[in-house]
DNA sequence: CTAAGTTCTAGAGTTCACTCTAGGTCAAGG
DNA sequence: CCTTGACCTAGAGTGAACTCTAGAACTTAG
């Protein structure tokens, strides 16, 4: 008996799994067909998908990454050095600093764009103000 | 004699502000036809652009709102708004407004983002270093 | 058992922000 | 002049990341 074996875990419909991720049916299915799950999704007699609670905590870290804008191909290649299974971590490690180095970069040029923005703002309010 | 009679202002072809701009010249005739100069272009007699030091400084800006997301059709939108001229000064701190908002959030969340990346590089070079 | 609601596949369609093509016209050096 | 490189317009094509469609199969409440 292993230790996974212990554990008990729901499933889910692809409708219910879109619910909780905030992503459509669609894309699901489409993420499945670009190798964005680790692991082969199992599939009920008649062929419907069958997530677990692993493929829940899997979409939550695919939505960070998407939401910081990492590229659908990249998330691929992370996905498929995770299904490869343990050994590759210095693979994992290059992706996720590149990463890590985009974001860096973003985050600074977001806040010197925020910068401009709040002049403009500035600029704006005075100009209105001046006009008594 | 108007203060800006008196300002000797360069002229740039489309070329050569493709290269200042970092734009392409088919990208710089595109936001022409977006909508994203709030000034008509003057042309030769045969018809080329002609784009001076202000064109220089709008792309700049506009290189910023673009850099930080933001949509082509806002961008188009405040152009027209300082197009039109002195008096809609509400309406440009609104978009402004909303950008900045955006621009807080996103910041907000790819440092949140950074975090999690982190995290997962820690992860790995544990994970590494534990396989003496 | 049946009807309604989900899910299935394969592939076409959409949106955004360009990028490229075709078939010319223009401008500047020699 | 003439050539050559830059520029012109209109419109088609591209890549990313979905979104939607059609027609069929599955699942479940009653």
């Amino acid at each position: 008996m292993t230790a996974e074996a212990t554990i008990a875990e729901r499933t889910y419909t692809i409708g219910e799994l879109a619910a909780i991720s905030g992503l459509s049916v669609h894309a699901l299915r489409w993420y499945e067909a670009q190798g964005l799950f680790p692991r082969d999704i199992p599939r009920t007699p008649g062929g419907q998908r069958i997530f677990g609670d692993e493929a829940v905590r899997w979409l939550a870290l695919l939505n960070r990454l998407r939401d910081s804008a990492m590229p659908v191909a990249d998330m691929a290649r992370y996905s498929q050095l995770v299904r490869a299974g343990e050994g590759n971590e210095a693979d994992r490690i290059a992706l996720m600093e590149s990463h890590a180095r985009y974001l860096d970069a973003q985050i600074e040029e977001l806040i010197a764009s925020r910068e401009v923005i709040r002049d403009k703002i500035i600029f704006y309010r005075r100009a209105v103000a001046s006009r008594t």
